[in-house]
DNA sequence: CGTCGAATTGAAGTAATTCAAACTGTGTGG
DNA sequence: CCACACAGTTTGAATTACTTCAATTCGACG
């Protein structure tokens, strides 16, 4: 088959694609349940501060965390009737709750936002489906940090709102992994982890061959 | 917040909802690319038969399978201009091949489809995640075998299309490790492997407790 | 029946886990 | 203001699930 190039308007990236959600907004604290596996989901949010993780649980408690949303981020719709995740609030976080029916019963505008932010959330996940088959360790957490600073766009300070059992959960790890891991990248040089939850990227390049 | 359900119509499961989706056959040969990772994707196809995998590479060769595609299902669609992805036919397989422009510059209705299938993907993407970040090589394989099974709507026999090594890379394994977990449920009395690539499901309750 | 790629099996090695102890830093009460 | 408590983190030692390397064995096809 020829491939014929054809020109069309290059996407928006995922991250500015803007989906219309109206609602009111909710603190929640530290931990708390935003939602639960296998509740109806008649609720969409947003995050307007803070952090949430959202995660798959296994009946004996492993845990392994989808996606750690920020400031902005829209998270909670779900194709089916019911959950097939669950959210926490990491910290402290404000967020904006829309009912479902007034995101996806919308015009056509909406609808091609709906599906963009699904495509992009669908390529991060075989992203992050490759990292939790095929990756090392090392090369998770280098991925994870270099991953964290685009989104936040932080220069070279990280300020990570999340524990090290999120990490690991996240990285499918376990969290003494996750500590000698930063261990190892502080040893050779990489980063400079001042405090559990406070990173400075040192050498970004090497960090990036990690992930190649 | 009081969570209020509400009535909506239940949605389509994943695999019914129909993308309009019109283009030309073409036939594929074993291990033949659809599409490499990086090109510019034009086209959205559907199996009309035979098995195809898509999958992510990293720079040393390791891979992971993202998904493997059966008759009537549909693939190749992105949210980015070029591909993050690359696609084979794992046998013989007859595509069909349309335009992208055709599929994605539609009506809310097929926009609706649209994301229907990218949210159901999604759903999968993200179990699968859990699989490969939290699970054992019998629980994957159990896993793997019934979701085979499935999605063929077979009964108890499965034929399956892929080699060791595709259910190795989709499993985050290594293909000895798959050999290895196959004799270890057929000595436990779970499946009979008659031959490498029919299985018959004996036990399917204990494959099920395998996975929870 | 012989050939060749794929799959299985075996033995040794290793990255990550598990179990356990020590450390750190932050908030609290004396 | 210091000592204590405690939750989270780091470090250490032992174990293990999976990988790696190396032979066989299987099975499809000429």
């Amino acid at each position: 088959m020829a491939i014929i190039p054809e020109r069309y308007a290059p996407p928006p990236t995922a991250r500015e694609t803007e989906i219309r959600l109206v609602g009111a907004a909710r603190a929640y604290g530290r931990d708390q349940e935003v939602f639960g596996q296998g509740e109806r989901c008649d609720f969409v949010f947003k995050v307007a501060s803070g952090a949430v993780r959202t995660f798959r649980i296994l009946a004996d408690g492993r845990r392994q965390i989808s996606e750690f949303h920020l400031a902005g981020d829209i998270f909670g719709l779900e194709l089916d009737e019911h959950r097939h995740t669950a959210a926490e609030a990491i910290g402290e976080a404000v967020l904006i709750v829309a009912r479902r029916v007034s995101v996806i019963a919308e015009d056509a505008g909406n609808q091609t936002a709906l599906w963009r932010r699904a495509a992009a959330d669908l390529a991060a996940c075989r992203e992050h489906a490759l990292t939790l088959g095929r990756r090392s360790a090392a090369e998770r957490l280098a991925g994870f940090l270099l991953e964290f600073a685009e989104r936040t766009g932080a220069d070279a300070i990280l300020d990570l709102p999340m524990s090290r059992q999120d990490i690991a959960d996240y990285l499918g790890l376990t969290i003494e992994t996750v500590s000698r891991t930063f261990t190892a990248l502080q040893a050779e040089g990489l980063i400079d982890a001042r405090g559990c939850r406070r990173v400075r990227l040192i050498d970004r390049r090497s960090l990036q061959d990690l992930c190649e």
